[in-house]
DNA sequence: ACCTATCTGATGGCTG
DNA sequence: CAGCCATCAGAT
């Protein structure tokens, strides 16, 4: 068994580390750019041609395949593809024309010949494994005068590093005393000693990726160090947390930041490092990663806060994986997978080839060199989302769900891409080994078990017995948890096949195969509601693998879903040509709820009676405190309550309103005075940043936004990305994926934003309540009470325009931006005065405008009551 | 550089 | 200029 560390080339070696018992040992081997051809599709002369050719370093026939090696990545590259054609622009004029490789000329397809060489090697050398990584946690400041993008390039010095173990024992730090490169030298080589010194073969650096792993290579460079960067694996923490946390992460509020000290608050409640009042006299509004230059240069006390503000960093990163044990789950995944625990590792596309190479590689199979286009791919339908079939609030609905249904339907259709059937007509009889989709016709050979099917089965297979085996250990103890975490693995890479399986930049990439498993989904989901219904029962809403019923006592539903398992489906699958041992396909009694809201097609409140048999605890009684050890929280699903770009202020109403639907509040005036206290609040009171900024993600950079209308303008790009380029124009660099917080000033006329720290307690309170607050709350309320007059006289408060003069033009600019004319919207014309809101202190305000409020609320007890 | 379905909000064209 | 529709973007 050889342990594998680590894994690279170098030049024309691949580098292997290897684990022998506590002793590290280098393997130094050729690396192999290779690919496959079918034997038959070989003939001799071609062969005896190859045999002659220089770059050819060996040609191995292995089964029904011929493995031939290469000299290097761009022969091997040449005889896939061929040369394509390129303008030659140093002879104007000329072309050199494309040529096709002797293999492309001949029409013998090639396999593999895009698999690396670390792939390959680890492929064909069965005993080794992804040995469990020494984790190093690290953080580096670098020269704040410098932004970002330069920093990315190489040109900020590093002035301090931090680097902790995964237990915090050993903790190490360091500064530049001279600002020199000698110094700087020092403490980088310092830092590549320490790691080594302790073994640490993974390095996890908070969004290391996208800053410190590029900054630390390229000062590498630059300053001429003798460190190899390949020697460890970079791991980003913080690309690892968000994947794996997708799945988990409940409110909307985790969603908004994912900067570290965010994390490390929701995750270990530790907060934000306060900034000294000696800093932040004497770098007034500045926050300590953008003073790394000043701090140091200010020497003595100073200093010392940088480094231990670097310090700080590092340690939350243990922390947080002590809490949610992330990082531990994907070195079991990579371990499964057989990836190195690096970023790289953590795309699905290369788990996928690790598990399914080697495993396809020891039945003879072989996959097709994955081509490389530029063509968009054709789109593929997806999954059956009912539309929702009750309104208000509902009582008893059961919830049916398929377990693990994608797997399930690959299992028993036996779905590869060379199971796939050619030829076989899409309807009419099936004929003997083949089933069929019903939804797509695209069919399948039953007479020999695909690959995938395969992988999968071994994949539920051991995930089985990890499961049992940590059901029999100890609980908490950490050999219980390492089975947890294989089981879990298993999971999370079973459940990733289908998406890789339709993705046109994997290997496996195959739309009607992607498309079928959907369908088939879709097909088994609406049978299913077919024949509840057929039994008297009502579906009232479903989506992808689920079905939502009303009409049905617990027990009858348990025994449809039993009658499902046991008579439905066999019939129907046996009908379309599955095997019976091949059938996986299996209903599960989910939960039921109590009450629930659904508002639209995947936006719905609900409160369990049972959860998986489990009898739920109550919603607390109307008037009750919520107490968690006591009640139930409410299922959230889609609503913006459970969404990082929704404002808190409308986070908090939708959810005092949900509140109280799930714990059977039916005055209405009750959801009115929450309406009524969130209108009084956002019109008259201070509105601190955190409740009323948006936060939204570039996904490119902000000048990729920009585009011409179809009448040849210069279109609006999207407010984020204005506030964006705002940030930008003050220094600061975003690229893709940054997110961006900020509040809207002005919404009357198209959108006007500022970024979050430019906020000072103003923004368009008109635009906050008709558009970010009211409407989330008063979508569930339409939906819970659909028969009420929802007409509140609170959806517009902006005082309409009236045709303005020059002067007028300047007040309503003003009172758009101030509040003023919020206190006329709210009823009493004697508080409208348009002098400048903005110089009134807070405690005037609130008075102010609780007066307002106060005669307001009385008013609308009055229509109520008619 | 794992999938699709779906909702909501902003923009921009067109219409009456 | 409100209302309708199409399109894009982001989040789930």
């Amino acid at each position: 068994m050889i342990e594998v560390v680590n894994a690279f080339v170098d030049g024309n070696a691949l580098l292997v580390t290897e684990r022998v018992g506590s002793e590290m040992r280098k393997l130094r081997l050729r690396p192999e750019y290779s690919f496959f051809v079918r034997a038959s599709d070989l003939d001799e002369d071609f062969a005896a041609m190859l045999r002659g050719s220089r770059a050819l370093l060996a040609m191995k026939r292995e089964g029904d395949w011929v493995r031939l090696c290469w000299a290097d990545e761009w022969t091997r590259k040449a005889m896939v593809r061929g040369r394509k054609a390129q303008k030659n622009w140093s002879r104007a004029g000329e072309e050199e024309k494309a040529e096709p490789s002797p293999f492309q000329q001949r029409g013998i397809q090639t396999f593999e010949g895009d698999v690396d060489p670390v792939c390959r090697w680890l492929t064909d050398t069965p005993d080794a494994r992804i040995a469990r990584a020494r984790r190093g946690y690290g953080d580096l400041e670098t020269d704040s005068r410098c932004t970002i993008v330069e920093a990315k390039q190489g040109k900020a010095r590093v002035v301090a590093i931090g680097l902790s173990s995964e237990d915090e024992t050993f903790q190490w730090k360091d500064v530049l005393r001279e600002w020199t490169d000698a110094e700087e030298r020092r403490i980088i080589e310092g830092f590549f000693a320490q790691a080594t010194q302790c073994g640490f073969d993974q390095l996890l650096f908070w969004n290391g990726e996208d800053f410190d792993f590029e900054v630390l290579s390229k000062r590498i460079e630059r300053l001429g160090l003798d460190v190899d960067m390949r020697m460890k694996l970079w791991l980003d923490h913080m690309v690892l947390f968000r994947r794996m946390n997708l799945n988990s992460s409940d409110s909307g509020a985790e969603k908004q930041s994912m900067a570290l000290q965010a994390i490390a608050q929701s995750q270990i409640g530790e907060g934000k490092e306060e900034i000294p009042p000696e800093v932040a006299a004497r770098w007034p509004g500045r926050s300590l990663g953008s003073l790394t230059y000043e701090l140091w240069e200010a020497g003595g006390w100073f200093r010392d806060l940088l480094v231990r503000y670097c310090m700080k960093d590092v340690l939350l990163m243990p922390r947080i994986e002590r809490k949610t044990g992330f990082v531990a789950l994907f070195d079991t995944l990579c371990d499964a997978c057989r990836v190195l625990p690096d970023s790289r590792g953590l795309l699905p596309t290369r788990q996928m080839d690790g598990f399914m190479l080697p495993l396809a590689a020891a039945r003879g199979h072989r996959f097709p060199t994955r081509e490389w286009t530029d063509e968009e791919s054709k789109p593929f339908a997806g999954a059956f989302v009912m539309a929702p079939k009750i309104r208000g609030i509902a009582r008893e609905v059961h919830v049916v769900d398929f377990a693990s249904l994608y797997p399930s339907i690959i299992l028993t259709w036996n779905m590869s891409p060379e199971t796939k059937a050619r030829d076989l007509p899409v309807n009419g009889p099936i004929p003997e080994g083949y089933c069929r989709s019903p939804k797509t016709g695209t069919g399948f050979s039953t007479a020999v078990d695909g690959i995938l099917p395969i992988a999968l089965r071994e994949m539920i297979r051991l995930r089985k017995e990890w499961s049992e085996k940590a059901a029999k250990l100890p609980p908490g103890t950490p050999e219980a948890k390492e089975a947890q975490r294989w089981s879990m693995a298993y999971k999370v890479a079973a459940n990733s096949f289908y998406g890789v399986v339709g993705s046109p930049f994997s290997r496996f990439y195959d739309r009607s195969v992607a498309e079928s498993v959907t369908q088939n989904g879709v097909w088994l989901i609406q049978e299913t509601i077919s024949a509840a219904e057929e039994r008297g029962m009502r579906a009232v809403y479903g989506d992808t693998d689920s079905a939502f019923f009303q009409g049905a006592s617990q027990t009858e539903v348990e025994a449809f879903v039993k009658w499902c398992n046991e008579e439905l489906y066999p019939s129907l699958l046996a009908k379309v040509g599955c095997r019976k041992e091949h059938v996986a396909i299996k209903l599960a009694y989910e939960k039921a709820f109590e009450r629930i809201v659904i508002v639209e097609k995947k936006r719905y409140a609900g409160v369990f009676r049972h959860y998986k048999g489990t009898l739920a605890k109550p919603m607390p009684a109307i008037g009750e405190a919520f107490d968690p050890a006591r009640h139930s929280r409410p299922e959230i699903k889609g609503l913006e309550f459970k969404r990082g770009d929704a404002t808190v202020l409308a986070r908090q109403l939708q959810e005092a309103v949900i509140m109280d639907m799930m714990r059977g509040v039916e005055r209405l005036a009750d959801y009115r005075s929450h309406l009524e206290r969130a209108l009084a609040h956002v019109c008259t009171e201070d509105l601190p940043i955190g409740e009323v900024q948006q936060v939204k993600s570039l996904s490119k950079r902000p000048k990729d936004y920009h585009r011409k209308t179809p009448t040849g303008k210069d279109a609006e790009v999207p407010p984020h990305v204005k506030v964006a380029e705002r940030i930008e124009a003050a220094g600061k660099s975003l690229g893709e994926g940054a997110r961006v917080a900020y509040v809207v000033v002005d919404g009357s006329d198209g959108i006007e934003a500022i970024s979050a720290e430019e906020y000072r307690g103003e923004c368009d309170r008109y635009y906050l309540w008709e558009k970010l607050v009211y409407p989330p709350t008063m979508r569930v309320l339409e939906a819970a009470f659909p028969d009420e007059d929802w007409q509140t006289g609170l959806e517009k408060i902006r005082p309409k325009k009236q045709k303005p003069t020059a002067d007028q033009r300047a007040v309503a600019k003003a009172d758009a931006v101030g509040q003023a004319s919020l206190f006329t919207a709210l009823g009493d014309p004697a508080l409208a005065n348009p002098a400048p809101p903005v110089a009134a202190s807070s405690e005037a305000k609130t008075t102010e405008g609780g007066a307002a409020v106060l005669s307001q609320e009385l008013e609308w007890e009055m229509r109520w009551r008619e």
